[in-house]
RNA sequence: GGCGGUAUAGCUCAGUUGGCCAGAGCAUUCGGUUCAUACCCGAAGUGUCACAGGUUCAAAUCCUGUUGCCGCCA
């Protein structure tokens, strides 16, 4: 049986700047749930980018005494970095000046404005002459400009729109037939009666007043403005139109994940345009919150950007993901804070899950050093931790299925205090004492290791290097191969008692130390 | 200004269609335990559920108004 497809993308982010925590955090969660699908047997592609037209670029790489193009070559290299320093495994890479990303907008262009979808007009804005920007009314500050402060002129662009009202009621039968087509709901909601009820207007897609973008094919003075040019980036990183091999296998998009900030465009714009062009919508777009920094924007000028960069350096990969997807519930804005980030770590992944396998790993090895032996006497509190551990899968597959992490992951960690609680119950040092507990000791290691097995397949998606971590003190063989399958796939997570006797069980050192967090808070702060 | 969202323990948040003394995690305090990364287990809490009215036998949950914060306004 062929496997079943799914397609799954990020925003492609504008190198206009470093990215920040708030760029990684999108990416991390898309890489998240690219990684379950292929777990779960899916034929994942996951699509990330760059968007690397218009004046912002341009003016970027001028400054740096760059060309556009030299400017965008070195910030692609470095976010492609970025990605693998956090282990982010996407299948796609594209970006806006690909030659042939360049070739099918064009294209997409031609065919729009033969067919009528696209018109000559006019655009009228508030012009910045200092910044070359367009403002509209409710924009600007006074009748000045929001990001300089200079004074604002009206001013008249020819420019060419697309029909965005001709779509306007099968866009809103969209919204109404598809409940979950835009989530979270309340966003939908926004859409409807901000946008679609009041009557959508027709938007400008060229532009004059700046030449870092992809021409247009019928009149050579324009260039494409932003809105086609970075959406159809979903189509065309598949091959669209030229070679549909990839195109036709993946598309449609089983999710776009984006930032608030984006919704509209790909929620009215991006289907208005598919329509047009009369290829299938994107199954869901999901809009996810803000990562916020201590409760406050992040923004450059602010000064209070995180740099992913730093943290991983510090705290390591799997505990910058774990923050991400368990701290923030996926859809509404979350707080990124060193404390929170730390804490999360002493709380969750030392003590908990850390301590949790360091306690198993020296029990068996103190008391079994050649390996847990094969006859045990099992007791009902063993079987009663394995039926918690299928529930805790179960809860994990459902919210999987509604891209919730932080409860995905909530629930993994009720699992793991469930193990902590059972060597309390079990009290295995004091079986330790008198040989003839030992083969109950056995069961209740064994119990342990087994569950420690199954939860590390459940964070695989989440966190990349812990359950390899794990599985080398438990000794259980990792990577690729059907031994190590069995122990490793999704579907091993299913299945109880797995773990093998005499396995070649080590000690080995904390995952996660704890953090001093006062000293850590300090040190931090001395930094500044 | 318009539309929408949100306001619940020190912190981060859950609270389904209104119904037992309003919950969880973290942090705090106390008790237990000692296998373990001074960890784990247990207990204790603390709340005018933003404010003011209203509907109801009954409201954090519905309605009205006010205020704070946030997003969007092509």
């Amino acid at each position: 049986m062929p496997k079943e497809k799914y397609y799954i993308t990020t925003p492609i982010y504008y190198p206009s700047g470093q990215l920040h925590i708030g760029h990684s955090y999108s990416t991390v969660a898309v890489d998240a749930m690219a990684r379950y699908k292929r777990m779960r047997g899916f034929d994942v592609f996951f699509l990330t980018g760059t968007d690397e037209h218009g004046q912002k670029i341009q003016k970027t790489a001028e400054k740096a005494g760059k060309t556009p193009k030299q400017y965008l070559d070195e910030m692609a290299v470095g976010i492609k970095k970025l990605w693998e320093l956090l282990d982010i495994r996407y299948d796609g890479f594209i970006r806006t000046t690909d030659e042939h990303h360049e070739k099918a907008v064009q294209a997409i262009y031609q065919q729009l404005y033969e067919q009528g979808d696209i018109y000559k007009g006019s655009y009228e804005g508030l012009y910045c002459t200092p910044c070359e920007a367009f403002w509209t009314e409710s924009q600007a500050v006074d009748g000045h400009c929001p990001d300089c402060g200079a004074k604002l002129e009206k001013t008249e662009e020819s420019s060419y729109f697309f029909r965005l009202s001709k779509y306007q009621d099968k866009l809103l039968k969209l919204f109404e037939d598809n409940p979950e087509f835009l989530l979270p709901r309340s966003r939908a909601n926004e859409m409807i009666s901000n946008f679609i009820k009041p009557g959508l207007e027709d938007v400008a897609v060229t532009r004059t007043s700046f030449d870092w973008g992809i021409r247009v094919p019928f009149d050579p003075e324009h260039v494409a403005y932003v809105w086609i040019d970075a959406l159809s980036n979903y189509i065309t990183a598949l091959g669209y139109p030229d070679d549909l091999t990839n195109y036709n296998h993946y598309w449609p998009a089983d999710v776009h994940v984006i930032g608030k900030e984006i919704v509209r465009f790909h929620s009215l714009i991006w289907p208005a345009l598919l329509m047009a062009l009369r290829l299938p919508l994107p199954k869901q777009i999901f809009g996810h919150g803000w990562l916020l920094f201590d409760g406050d924007k992040m923004s450059k000028s602010k000064g209070n950007v995180v740099d992913p960069v730093v943290l991983v350096e510090k705290y390591g990969v799997d505990p910058i993901r774990y923050f991400l997807l368990r701290d923030v519930p996926f859809g509404a804005d979350g707080s990124f804070s060193n404390r929170a980030l730390i804490e999360r770590i002493n709380s969750d992944l030392a003590n908990d899950l850390g301590n949790l396998l360091s306690r198993t790993v020296a029990m068996i090895v103190k008391t079994f050093p050649e390996g847990l032996p094969g006859e045990f006497l099992e007791a009902p509190v063993d079987v009663e931790l394995d039926d918690f551990a299928d529930e805790t899968l179960r809860q994990v597959e459902a919210f999987m299925d509604h891209l919730e992490f932080n409860h995905a992951l909530e629930s993994i960690w009720a699992l793991i205090g469930h193990c902590n609680k059972y060597i309390d119950v079990t009290m295995p040092w004091i079986l330790a004492k008198d040989e003839k507990d030992h083969p109950r000791l056995a069961s209740v290691l064994y119990t342990l290791a087994d569950n420690l097995r199954r939860i590390a397949v459940m964070i695989s998606p989440f966190m990349t290097r812990t359950p390899a971590l794990m599985r080398e003190q438990l000794g259980i063989a990792d990577g690729d191969g059907e031994a190590a399958d069995s122990m490793t796939s999704w579907e091993s997570a299913r299945t109880r008692d797995l773990y093998r006797r005499n396995p070649e069980v080590r000690k080995g050192k904390p995952m996660f130390p704890r953090i001093d967090i006062e000293k850590e808070l300090a040190s931090i702060e001395a930094l500044q």
